[in-house]
Parts: structure tokens; sequence; C-alpha cells
DNA sequence: GTATGATTCAAACGATCGTTTGAATAAAGT
DNA sequence: ACTTTATTCAAACGATCGTTTGAATCATAC
């Protein structure tokens, strides 16, 4: 009989973080009160001041536990792909697969709330005066700023510029792609999205084909080695 | 004198719109009280229950306001190359740039709150439960459908999902490239972003080579013809 | 079994929320 | 001049917000 009475101890933090997350997703930081976390969580109204300090550490704690580990997992991905290749420039398409992949991999963990937090974390990059997106950014300028730098060296002939704005539309449509989805299903009526499998492929090559597009205007094209990388 | 004590009549309406729509841009429609809007306004608190009767119907008010106007003028666009093609089937870059065009275009005004908007429908759209959702959904299925009717006819020979997929696709890299600006700006330090007019060729090459990309998996690629089209 | 530290509990705090009210003021009609 | 209508104003409403408090309850060590 633990489930009568909750109050079951140390599980009570990640029963808070897991029902915050969830609420956080669906009406946001400010339309999600306190108690709508602990009534969700079954846990006292206290508690979260308690374990936590206040609301907003609790905001910074749900994406600190999983970020953390999601961009240590992206820079192993790149680590490993600069092992085989002996240090040597990397193909894009394999920069971006290591990137972009691993969030793939966490929005299609619907165990364990992976994709619930993809979807909050893609609602969050649009705010622009909130104090998470700050804090955001720290979490994630290492891990950024290695792989732009892998994808300024596989693309020498390339203005950084160009490569840094698809980048930035490279996360659009993946943070949308998961994110979205309510709004392609409002757009198209009901369609499949029952395959979370299938949206990896299908994204990666749209992924891939954007950054291989000719440069606009005057410049020059990408080289010709990735036009047929895949 | 009619600045001072602010009772000038018929602008009332317009300047709660305005300030707003900011409002709701920068800190979410949760985020923004009643006060915060008419102190920017300079309008007394009652005047938004007053003019628009609830804080609800301010925010529908916010969107149909710039909404039926920017896809009246899609249609527009796209009936304007149907009869220029004397309805023959269009290439598919005409399709993109008539749809995402007009989005870049109202972001790329500055002074008329065009930006501001575009970025503010760019955060609602990933608002889950959202009653706006459900809104902005009806006033944009015609538009939708009728786009995604003439996508399908310039490409009769790949599967409807795919292009369906694309043009979520495109949708998030081209929200996401007017709302998320700030990310990138913190990923990438400060970069130039002055100049909005090359924001467009630069997302219009990465949009279409994303709609040519090779199909995923077992599919077939798109017809040859699109993959030289500008 | 009793003292100690960690956690949970019910209750309340002041602040702010969206909305309503009724009087005051401005503009227009006759 | 008076009436009518539209708009603005200061003030207040009850509800809900995040947070705090002090007692109650738990687990553990002596």
């Amino acid at each position: 009989m633990r489930e009568s009475h909750a109050k079951q101890g140390p599980e009570t933090r990640s029963r808070i973080l897991d029902a915050a997350e969830r609420l956080f997703m669906e009406h946001g930081f400010d339309g999600t009160s306190m108690r709508m976390i602990t009534g969700s969580a079954n846990v006292n109204l206290a508690a979260v001041n308690y374990h936590f300090g206040s609301k907003d550490a609790l905001i910074q704690e749900v994406f600190t536990r999983r970020l953390t580990a999601m961009n240590k997992e992206r820079l192993a991905a790149l680590d490993a792909l600069l092992e085989a290749s002996g240090g040597e420039p990397l193909k894009p398409s394999r920069i971006v697969e290591a990137f972009f992949g691993t969030s793939l991999e966490m929005a299609a963990d619907n165990d364990n709330g992976g994709y619930i937090f993809m979807r909050l974390l893609g609602r969050t990059y649009t705010e622009p005066n909130s104090f998470v997106r700050q804090f955001i950014a720290e979490e994630y300028s290492e891990c950024t700023g290695r792989f732009l730098a892998e994808l300024y060296r596989s693309l020498p002939g390339v203005p950084r510029d160009e490569i840094l704005w698809r980048f930035h539309f490279m996360m659009g449509a993946t943070s949308y792609a998961i994110a979205g989805t309510d709004a392609l299903q409002l757009f198209a009526g009901k369609f499949d999205d029952s395959d979370p499998a299938r949206l990896v492929p299908r994204l990666m090559s749209f992924l891939l084909g954007g950054l291989r597009g000719p440069l606009p205007e005057f410049q020059e094209e990408l080289p010709v080695e990735h036009r047929n990388a895949a």
C-alpha cells in the first residue's frame, strides 16, 4: 500500500519533474500553476518549494535533467566520427545525422518522457524574453560550437554565414517537426503520424536536401562531393 | 493637445491591438496581463473589455486582423500563377514562393508590426492546448488546402504523404527562421541579421533544396524536371 | 525508546489576475 | 439648450497566483 498516502520519499522529486515537464509542454510556464503540478504529481503543494526552492528553479531543473545528457551524447557521437576518420574532415551528412539524430532519438522515446521534453524544448526556443532561453543557450553553446566548427571544416568553400543560416533552418525544421505536430494535423486533417520511425528518414532527406541546395545569388555552389552523399 | 489625456476615440482599438501584439510576442498570452496591455497602449484598464469583450476575444482579434488579409494575398498569388499557366500544373518552386514569400514579405515589414506578428504566429504554432490554435487552423485550412492540392498536381509521381511532410518541414524552417532569431544569436554569438532582405533568397534555397531532396528509402525519386527548377 | 534530521501536511500570506460597476466626460442629434 | 449615445475613468470584485509557516509524520541512529 504505497500509492494510497503517497509518502514514499525520494521519488517525489522525479514525480514532480515528470508532471511539470508534461504540463509545461501543454500549457506553457505561465499557464501551469504550482497547484496543477503538485496535483498532477500527487504531492503536497509545498513540495516544489521544498525540493527545488522556487518555480523558476524547477523550470531550470526540468531542462538540465535532459539537456546535459543529450548534448553529451551528441559530442560523444561527434568524437566517435572523428576518431573513425582519423581527424580528417567529416562528410556533412554524418555531422547532421549526429546532431539531429540525437534529437529525433529522444523525441521517439515515448515511454520515458523524451517526446514530451522535446516538444517542450521546441516551444521554448521561440520564447524571446523567457529567462530559460538564456540558460538553454549556455547549455547548448559548447555543443553547437563544436558541431558548427566541424561543418565549417567539412565545407571549406562555403561562406560560414551560409552554413550558420542553414544550420538554423535545420534546427527549425526539426523542432517544428517534433513540436508542431498538432499544427500539421489541423492543416491536413487526419494523417499518418502513428509511425515515428518513419519521421527520421523523412526529415533527414529534407535536411540534407536543404543543406545541399544551391547557394543563393552570386555565391558559388557547394562542392560536388556533397551533392551525392547520403 | 491630443496625446496628453489620450481620449481621442477610434484609434484606441488599434493602439490596444498593437500593444497586445507586441506583448503577446514577448511574454506569451498568459505572461501578458491586461494591465500590461492597457498600460503600454496608454488606455484605461477597462478599455479592453469594453472594446473586445474579454482577453480571449482580444487574442482572437490580434490574429484575424492580419491572418485573413495574408491568406487572401496568398490565394491571389496562386490564382495569378494559375492564370498565367492557363491552368496547367505549376512548377513546385513557384508554389512554394507564393506561399512562403508572403510570410517573409510580412516578416520583413518592420514598420507596420508585420515582423512582430509573424514572430507571435511562429510561437503560437507550437502551443498545443491553446484555443488559438484551433481557430488559426480554421483560418488557414482553405489556403493550405489549395496550396497542397497544387503541390500534389505539380508532383504527380510523389506520394502525397511525402509532400505533406515536406510542406510541414518547410513551415517549420520558415516559422523558426522568423520566430527563433534570438535562439540563433545565442547559438552563434553575434552575427549578421541586419539585412532581412538576404533572408529570403537564403531560406528559399534551403526550402527548395529540401523539397527536391531524394525521397527516403524504397520510394522513387522526384521527377527529374524538379531537380533543376529554380 | 528516544533523540535527530528529513519530509509531508493543512492553512494562510500578500500580490496580482481578468472582469465588472457606476459615475464622469466627450461627441452627435434634434 | 437638452437628450442621446459612445467612450473613458477610478475603484472595487472574487479568484487564483507563488510562497511561507509551523506542526505532524516519517526514517534512522544511538
